[in-house]
DNA sequence: CTGTTAGTTCAAAATTTTAAGAACCAAATT
DNA sequence: AATTTGGTTCTTAAAATTTTGAACTAACAG
């Protein structure tokens, strides 16, 4: 495949983006090597070379980013060979999954809120405001999308 | 401060939210105790004895939290201890943060379309359209937020 | 029916992260 | 001046995560 040392340095970049997202090394790396190389749809193999990991590595790591969504297989007939790829025109529910993560705190912050005293007002008030504001920011997110989608119609 | 088993319980779980966020486990558990403690403000020795954990491990967190963010301390006059709590005041702040921390993917998105071939006009076209979005909703974060303050003042 | 391809699975090695303990320090107290 | 308080810092130990290597399997090929 021979990447570049820009591309290289690149996918070790949104590797370690990954990682500080909770993935494992390797999957981010599989993931920025996706985004960046050339061909569409990548083999086992070329994966296993391309980043010098082993077969076990690549294998559970490609399982685990299958499992969680970032990434599909496609085949051809008469070819036993897995052609993995990114499911790049998923990005609407992978960036809502992340953000639902965040807004999901408020869960906890409303149980934090049942079991508080009320003695501290300041504080119970803030913890109020910042449920109410993902409450409200959960209910944005869709129309938010759409209003992007009609922004760029025109 | 006997804390019933229900608080220790939320108080684990927001550590364990936090650390699904990057944080280490010590750190989380600190985050979880203030939020539900009823005191609003805790000692050094309060957090280490509740959470038993060492001196070091408190003294740790407690400043990489300081450093990050999310807590301060106060003292009062004669008396030497720091008294450390939540900034909850700040979770616009902390709440921008996170999700610029997922928005800034884009810088790595518009990387990779610089350096990718043309021949892959689908996959390439999604990305576009990520970084579009992601650029979108950047500008868009703080709209959302005064339509907020605003929808709540009536 | 033997070998090869395209992986999977599992135990163990390597690495990284986390937390503890002990020594330390500066300010205040006795 | 010695002790106590309120921490900090550094080294090491323990725990968790990550990756490897080797053995395995199922499908197909010769």
């Amino acid at each position: 495949m021979t990447l570049d040392e820009q591309k290289k340095a690149l996918i070790e970049r949104i590797g370690i983006f990954h990682e500080k997202m909770g993935l494992q090394p390797v999957a981010g790396r599989i993931l920025g090597l996706m985004y960046v190389a050339d061909r569409p749809a990548l083999t086992f193999d070329e994966i296993r070379e391309e980043l010098s990991i082993s077969k076990s590595a690549t294998s559970t790591a490609l399982n685990l980013l299958i499992e969680t969504g970032p990434v599909e297989y496609i085949t051809f007939p008469g070819d036993r060979k897995r052609y993995f790829r990114l499911k790049t025109s998923n990005w609407r529910d992978a960036l809502t999954k992340r953000i639902d993560n965040i807004i999901n705190f408020k869960v906890l912050l409303k149980e934090v809120l049942e079991c508080r005293t009320d003695k501290t007002s300041e504080f119970n008030t803030c913890l109020g405001e910042f449920v109410d504001f993902l409450d409200f920011l959960q209910e944005e997110l869709p129309n938010l999308l759409d209003k992007w989608e009609k922004s760029r119609v025109k």
